[in-house]
DNA sequence: ATATTTGTACGAAGAAATTCGTAATAGGAG
DNA sequence: CTCCTATTACGAATTTCTTCGTACAAATAT
């Protein structure tokens, strides 16, 4: 069984994820701060979401509240493979680097990627 | 301007990269084996990718022969944004740990990584 | 020189994703 | 109870992506 959110369902995921449990309103209050698109629209998009399984929904009260069902590991997983396959080759070494020359992170954030690869070495 | 290939689009950006130059021929035998199209329509892809300034191509010849104008480290950067925005949530520490824990790297690999590592730590 | 193979051009069908308008309904305010 | 607003349902238009058939031109083989 394949996973796969298209863009503008990741969006509304992401927002989801970051809540928990939203109500179309609460998505589309958050989506339209970046993005113009009615409100039939979200809904509409969270009623497909709905129908592929990425959500399920309490529909008790009148206003229906969604929950994710795959969760965002899962489509973090989907996501990488598919960039390390598209345009890495299959490097992840590669992907890895490029992350790390182009967004400057912090000491702290080195520090902790450092510590991660220790542990990775010392258990091979 | 975006730059925004499609998923078949990256698939033969992949092929031309490797290559360097390469006819429709040339594109549509790798992608055969791997993928079931007829002739035409990756011809008709390139096409489109020509009209949307992906490729150039040199027509002196009937054969014609197209080159990537977009470099991989540009659609890298844009893979790599796109998920970090999508579904890491920016967090760049994290993306990087998720593909460590996900695709076993070699000794050499994390090697590699950690040296860069202390590059960057350096130049801060 | 004619037939066959190999290539490009391109319209159009098909499929998937996105957007929106309209209708129906439930719940709250007066 | 009646009106108003917020919400869902859903069909349909639109847009984008993908696929392919057909026509025609160029190169090659017989």
């Amino acid at each position: 069984m394949e996973i796969k959110p298209t863009e503008s369902e990741l969006e509304i995921l992401q927002i989801i994820w970051e809540k928990g449990q939203c109500s179309v309103r609460d998505v589309h209050d958050i989506l339209e701060k970046t993005k113009d698109a009615g409100y039939t629209t979200t809904l509409k998009l969270m009623q497909i979401m709905h129908d592929k399984g990425l959500v399920e929904r309490d529909t008790t009260a009148k206003t229906h509240l969604y929950k994710a069902i795959i969760t965002r590991e899962q489509a973090q997983n989907t996501a990488v493979n598919k960039i390390l396959a598209t345009v890495f080759n299959g490097s992840s070494s590669q992907l890895i680097m490029q992350v790390l020359s182009n967004q400057q992170s912090s000491k702290e954030e080195l520090d902790m990627i450092k510590q991660y690869l220790n542990q990775l070495e010392n258990k091979q």
